[in-house]
DNA sequence: AATGAATGAGCGTTCATTCAT
DNA sequence: CATGAATGAACGCTCATTCAT
């Protein structure tokens, strides 16, 4: 279930010091994952990643350095994938739906990223903005389209983004089930301005499972490293 | 603006050993939300309270304790205060509107609480569920009364809170101004199916301004020692 | 011929806390002596020392703190030491050169404190000053009594003050005999104008030798702790 | 001002080893004299060489290598161009000044080497009896020409490098002005039993600036080499 | 000869916690 | 109940040095 080898995977390509810190990175996803970034040590990192705990420092400057790029990395991963599940998909009412379920949904398929994700949004603003990039762009059709009854402002955007992450915590700490993201998902609808049956109705139709690819594209290596 | 003696005022009359703990508390909540949780130091707890560094343990088994100690303290009497100011407003939407903008507004008038709300919510899953009971019968009232158009669950519920808390945030990092509690309070009524012209009427109309009671009920000051 | 208490015996009347503190600093005076500042680990210094290692940090702010206290204490120490023993000598010339004589032979009784001194002093320019203090009243004073011919400034001051640290210095490697000292006085008197055969008398004549005294003051304990 | 490559000039026209070699060199002496030698780690002086990190091992056994070589050749250099300066004067009186005075405008010229110099003196006696072998024969010139009334032994040798020292270092740091080679001399010459009047002449006369030659001789480059 | 990733002991410092007084 | 000195594991980080390429 765990998937601990993102950034490896991607790197097996590449030279000895790039696997080295793909490692690292490996390593302190899901580290950061289970404790925290304040609790999770340097030396804990590198005792996961199998190096020499002078060795995190050839890759990266300090612990924040890694906590930033790590999380830069899985959002930029996820986003990406999520935006491009969804190219073929017009109509905004849909999309929102279709990115809040498939984000809430991370909780199960891929835990670590998850968590790694809810925290770094908090602690980066910037990585918020560059995530709520996407979702802006999907408000803003939908207004055009008619479709969301609403004025759009960081309010707003923000409040979105709190709710599909309170679902993604929720699921991630087991206290909502299967259903949390179409239920979220419908609640967003409403808040919107979409009609509250049409909400249900999108919110809950059946939708193809979106397995996140593991491996990164090569440009993405090539930004990480 | 900022209060720093909310326990040690509620233990003036009691016995110098619970004064000494009611110190402690203040000095933990104040270093709590300026640093954090786990910034926060005994040492320093201890050196604001002006005790020695030993004392701490006379009256905390460890830091966790303190942290769930003020944590709940600060809390309900929050909550309970939000929930007394409107003993008299019987219309569900005014209450879920009058609670949100209360709530966010703390973020002005008691910064330190705030944050020390803030963190605790996420770090104490009992104390979030005695919190939103205050919630949930209010949105209970509201589909008795016909205002709210939504099934009550858990995660309407959890939603509510985590928009509420968003909001507070946002207030906290600056980021929003001073409609966040009116604009937040007008997403959450949308959102339980209120209608969006009532929703706005309700959520921007001028409130008087709740200035915080800052000694605890004796029954508190008990509960607390 | 290593005297490691000077502090540890001043404080033996005092708390368990000056008493530890003293430890730290015989310690420290040991390892500063041997291996420099710079080289002188905190763990080595508790080690010696017999204290955890973070007790260390219960007595000093740092490293430099313990470095400045022990550098001042030691200087005081020895330089009162000094001036105390020629108060019955008015005569500015033998007054120059008992000062240097007993200095260079610190090297001998006591080398601990004699590096201690000689790295402090290039380390702590406001050692210097206090040390030089007393030189200049000297100086004065033999320019008065009419016996130095020469305008004090602050390179002749300077100039002295390096050439005693020199022969105390090469006394300490070995270089230098037991001569050492009273050479040194001729060459600084002669270069203060005294004639030579003079120079050539004070300089060489017999001294009571001082032996100085390992424990403090109380009034330097105080100052000390 | 700061000249950064005394050794590369040096080795142009040998091999790519030898470059190498003498721009580690010139990093090396560049930061020992910035920060000192135990501040100046290996990583940076192969930063500021460009070179690998690892490139270093293969020209110095270890840190200490690199500071003796880079000493001894800056020391050489620095002496052999005093003494070659004054080729032409025969009296002692006058060398011992210039060479005095040409030393300590070191410090402003080359403020660097100054630093280097300064440090190493005390760190390699043998580099001491290097440099004070140029000294020793001016000191033993001046008695055989009845200019100096004085025994020459160790102690003064020591003695009058020390003061050129102390005063080179009094320059560095800012504490003494332009006057501190004359003022040296001049008391360098009276210690030495020069005619007071005499000294004060020969001290302050006016004397042509020594510029540094950046470029060692072939000799050099080959002993460092 | 040159590279640069990797090493691991060691650094100064922090801090929750204990305990004799 | 209160004290405050003492503890020692753990922290983030540095750095001289090694070695496979």
């Amino acid at each position: 279930m765990i998937v601990s080898s993102l950034f490896l995977d991607g790197a097996r390509k590449l030279g000895k010091g790039a696997r080295t810190r793909a490692r690292l990175m490996d390593a302190a996803a899901r580290l950061f994952a289970r404790d925290g970034f304040e609790a999770a040590s340097v030396n804990e990192i590198t005792r996961v990643a199998d190096v020499a705990n002078g060795t995190f420092y050839v890759h990266f400057r300090d612990k924040d350095e890694i906590a930033v790029a790590v999380s830069f990395a899985v959002a930029q991963h996820v986003v990406r994938q999520l935006d491009a599940a969804m190219s073929d998909v017009d109509d905004a009412v849909e999309r929102v739906s279709l990115a809040t379920r498939r984000f809430v949904d991370l909780a199960i398929s891929q835990p670590d990223w998850g968590r790694v994700l809810f925290r770094a949004v908090w602690l980066f603003p910037r990585l918020r903005d560059e995530v709520t990039a996407y979702l802006r762009a999907d408000l803003e059709r939908g207004v055009a389209q008619c479709a969301f009854r609403i004025t759009i402002d960081d309010i707003v955007l923000d409040t979105i983004a709190a709710m599909s992450a309170s679902a993604l915590f929720g699921r991630l700490q087991g206290a909502f089930g299967l259903e949390a993201g179409s239920r979220m998902a419908e609640l967003q609808l409403r808040m919107l301005g979409v009609d509250p049956e049409r909400a249900r109705d999108v919110a809950w139709r059946p939708i193809p499972l979106l397995s996140l690819e593991l491996e990164p594209t090569d440009e993405q290596v090539a930004r990480i490293t």
